[in-house]
DNA sequence: TAGAATGGCTACTGGTGAGTATGGTCCACC
DNA sequence: GGTGGACCATACTCACCAGTAGCCATTCTA
C-alpha cells in the first residue's frame, strides 16, 4: 500500500458537515486568544467547499479561499498541504455522512425498504449540504492517483451498501424484484444530480427533496390501482414561500397540505 | 436581446453526433485536395468532446484538441472562436439529440407514459453519447452569462417538456399521480448521471440503460402484487457479450450477480 | 528573559495555457 | 504568371495561479 496516503485531518472527528454552520472567519476570534488550530483548519475546509460550490473547482482559486477567510494564501497553506487536498477532504466531509446513515440503519429490524428509505434520506440531505458538490463531483482528473483511488473506494462502498439494501429488500419482500445494480444507479444518480441544481436558497431541504424522490421510487410512475391518491406516500411536496398551490394533478385530494414537520 | 449571441455553426444541420464516427483526422483527406469546412469544424467540435470527456473541460487544452487532430492550435482557432465556444456547440450537439426525441414523440397518439418512456430512450442515448458529458456538465460558471443563459433555457426546455408529459400522463390516467416538478428532476437526475459513469467500453448502449431505469422508474420499489416477476418491464437488463442470454426475469435472475465489471 | 514554537505576511518563482501576430504555401481564377 | 484568399505553422505575449522563500510578530516554555 502506498506510504503516503492522504491524509484526512482528524478521520475519527464526529464530521465536519454536522457541526454549527458559523460564517464569520475564526481569526478574529483567533485575536480574542481563542486559538483551535483543528478549528481553523475546518473553516478552511468549509470556506474551500463553499467556493467550489458556488465558482467550481478550478475556477476557484486559494487566494479566493484565503480572501474569504481574511486571511493571506500562505496562511491557507499552513493548514493544508495542497489544493487537491483541500477538495479530497470536502469529499470525505460529506460522504462521512453518508456512511454513518449506513451504520446507523444497519441495526434496525425494520424491512429493508424502510432501511433503504432511511439511507436515502440522509443521502439526499448529505448531498444538498455545503459539501455535497464537492462529494458528487470530485473527480478523477483533477485528483492525484492516489486520491482518485481512495474515493472511488468509498464511492463503491456506497454503491454496494445500497446494492445490499435492495437484495435484502428482494428476499424480505419489501422490495419488488429488480436489478439491483441499475437500481442503485438510478437512485443514487438521481440523488446525486441534486448538488447540481440545488442552492440553499431553495424552499426545501436536502431530506425534503429526498423524500419527494422516495416517494417517486416507491411508488413508480405505472399508475397503481391498489394505492389512493390519499395515500401519503404520493402527496406533493410541500412548498414554503412562491406558488403555493402546487396542483398536482388528479383530484385535489393529493393536496393533503403535507404536515409540516419541523 | 443581446447581439453577439453565439452562432451555433450550423444550426440547422441535421446533428453533429448523428453522423458517422470516423477518429481519422480528416486533415489527411484535406491533403487529397478534399477539403470541407464544415466537416473539418465538427472534427473539431467532436474532438474537443472526446477530450473533455475523457479528461474534463478544465484539464483539456486547446494543444490537446489540435494534436488529437494532428495539427495546431492556431488551426483549431481558425474554426472556433475560443475555448468556451466549443464547450458550447458540444453541449448544443448533445442536447439536440433531445429536442429531436421531443419534437418526434410529439405527433404519437399513444399514452402519455409511453411518450415519455421513448423520449427517456433517447435522453440516454444522448447523455451516453460522446457529447453526454459536455451536455449535462457545462458548467454556468465556465461560460459567459451569455452562453449560459442559452444553456439554461435550453435544460429548462427539457425539463418543462418531461413535466409536460408526466402532467398530460397524469390526466390521461396512464402515469400515478405525482408531484411533476419533483418527479422530473429524478427522472432527469437518473439519466444525466450515467454520464459520470458511463464509458463507452461498457456493455450496454445508452438506450439500454435508459431501458433498465424506465423499468425501475415505471415499476417502483413497493412491491406490486398485480404484477409478476415474469412481467418483461422488470426483466434484468440484458448484456451484450458476457452472459449474452437476455434470459428475462423470474426467480433466481434477481440476484443475478450483477457481473462486477472490470 | 532567552529562545523555541506558532501563526501569519510580503514578495517572489515557475509553469501552464489561452489567445495572437505574422508569414508562408497552395489553389482558383483571371 | 500574377493576384487574392483559404488554410495552416512558427513563435510569440500575457495573465493567472499553485506553491514557496524568507521574514516578522506573538506567545509559550524553561
Amino acid at each position: 500500500m502506498p506510504s503516503n496516503r492522504p491524509k484526512t485531518g482528524s478521520p475519527q472527528a464526529p464530521s465536519l458537515a454536522a457541526r454549527e454552520n458559523s460564517a464569520a472567519s475564526p481569526w478574529r476570534a483567533s485575536r480574542e486568544r481563542l486559538r483551535d488550530r483543528e478549528v481553523k483548519r475546518e473553516a478552511v475546509i468549509r470556506a474551500a467547499a463553499r467556493a467550489f460550490n458556488r465558482k467550481g473547482y478550478h475556477n476557484t482559486s486559494l487566494d479566493d479561499i484565503a480572501a474569504a477567510l481574511e486571511v493571506t494564501k500562505p496562511t491557507v497553506y499552513y493548514y493544508v498541504s495542497n489544493k487537491e487536498q483541500l477538495l479530497f477532504e470536502c469529499f470525505v466531509a460529506g460522504i462521512e455522512e453518508i456512511r454513518a446513515a449506513f451504520r446507523d440503519t444497519r441495526s434496525l429490524a425494520t424491512p429493508a425498504r424502510e432501511r433503504l428509505q432511511a439511507v436515502l434520506r440522509h443521502y439526499g440531505a448529505a448531498v444538498a449540504s455545503e459539501f455535497g458538490w464537492c462529494m458528487v463531483r470530485a473527480e478523477d482528473q483533477d485528483l492525484s492517483p492516489d486520491m482518485s483511488a481512495h474515493i472511488k473506494a468509498m464511492k463503491s462502498e456506497i454503491d454496494q451498501g445500497i446494492r445490499r439494501l435492495l437484495r435484502e429488500g428482494i428476499e424480505d419482500g419489501s422490495i419488488h424484484p429488480c436489478d439491483p445494480k441499475m437500481t442503485a444507479f438510478a437512485l443514487a444518480g438521481a440523488l446525486n444530480w441534486i448538488a447540481h441544481w440545488y442552492r440553499e436558497s431553495q424552499s426545501m431541504t436536502g431530506a425534503e427533496i429526498a423524500e419527494a424522490f422516495i416517494a417517486v421510487f416507491d411508488i413508480g410512475l405505472r399508475p397503481r390501482p391498489e394505492i389512493s391518491n390519499e395515500d401519503p406516500t404520493c402527496r406533493p411536496v410541500r412548498r414554503q414561500s412562491k406558488s403555493s398551490s402546487s396542483r398536482p394533478g388528479a383530484r385535489r385530494s393529493a393536496r393533503s397540505k403535507a404536515p409540516s414537520r419541523r
